[in-house]
DNA sequence: ACAGTATAGGACTAATCGGTCCAAAATTCA
DNA sequence: TGAATTTTGGACCGATTAGTCCTATACTGT
């Protein structure tokens, strides 16, 4: 049983009320007053269930990874072919610009910019994100070569860390003002590397 | 002749000194105090320079744009070809990624993930800037064209815009952790699309 | 020397920052 | 009912935030 005064929040969602801040604003434009607005907590319960932002970043950091890996990993799973969970992943970017507003981008690659190399705890959570999803999109141009979707000679990791890299550039390019032509022009050249 | 008590500070001077600090630490992490002591101006000089913090900003990414733009321009002419060009601008990148600290990016990028489209005055700095230096590329393409190093049924300015988007997606990648072997990876796929 | 003009130093502001702490409230168990 | 346990609300903290303002200072022109 459990013994003392209940919770009156559940902790996946105030996680993910903050991770959405987070994701939103960046991490030094949002103040505790904003996170602990979004969640519904009190200050209290936030530094008691939180720790601190910083630790609070962290967590975000996590779950957002996890989310995304799963996603990623489903699409994968259930696309048609290696080839096109890859075109899926580019058109999903392309359909995000279409949207006036709220380009959050990615929050790894956000965090990733905002922190640098500076915070070596960050830094850790980052890199290790990036393999993850640099292994899912692995994954993805093997069985595309499996298929025949693309060449066998081409060596699969230099691609998938290519296609990676690609995500955040498009993604910023969206941040820096790049309308859905632009996005889809770009996404065009990019993809001609798996012919 | 000028009136009135000399200034003790240069302006460009002291604007790249900000644009130094800007550029490392981004806009929300830095502080007026770790302005007016990098740029060595006590605060009314300062407010009476540079009117505001976010003025001082724009300041600044008009000035990163003029300086690259000028660089970029002065490489591309001074460049053996214009394929030359473009692949000296991804092994520089390699390069960068060598020296273990200062990830600086670039700040127009930088801004552009911190601000995304929220503030309308760094937005259109930011575009403006996007395609000042996409026009840079886009002359090296059209040139590695007349010189035989690029095939002409390319389209040049979507091959433009997409070695801009690598450039940014490679320097998120370096922020992100990628080690120059990864970098110099990446530029290979990267550079293919010029083939 | 002195008026006019512009810069520099730094005290000062109100607001906000992240974070701590303690007492009140809400629960379980005896 | 009352002791034990946990959460909650909110007062409180010193530090820092961006920005203002006034006075002392340093120069030019007369």
């Amino acid at each position: 049983m459990i013994i003392g005064r209940p919770k009156e929040f559940e902790f996946d969602e105030t996680l993910e009320a903050a991770l959405e801040v987070f994701w939103t604003k960046g991490y030094e434009a949002t103040s505790l007053q904003d996170l602990i607005e979004a969640m519904n907590l009190s200050k209290s319960s936030f530094y008691q269930t939180f720790e601190s932002k910083h630790k609070l970043l962290q967590s975000c950091i996590q779950r957002y990874q996890d989310i995304i890996t799963k996603e990623l990993t489903n699409a994968l799973e259930n696309a048609e072919s290696g080839r096109s969970f890859i075109e899926g992943a580019f058109n999903a970017l392309a359909e995000k610009a279409k949207s006036s507003c709220d380009h959050k981008g990615c929050l790894i690659m956000n965090c990733a910019n905002e922190f640098a190399q500076k915070d070596p705890t960050v830094a850790d959570l980052i890199s290790k994100a990036t393999k993850k999803t640099t292994d899912i999109f692995l994954m993805a141009v093997k069985r595309a070569q499996k298929e025949g979707e693309v060449p066998l000679d081409k060596k699969p990791l230099p691609i998938a860390r290519y296609l990676v890299s690609n995500i955040c550039g498009v993604q910023t390019m969206i941040k820096a003002g790049a309308n859905p032509v632009m996005v889809k022009e770009i996404n065009g050249v990019v993809l001609q590397a798996l012919d």
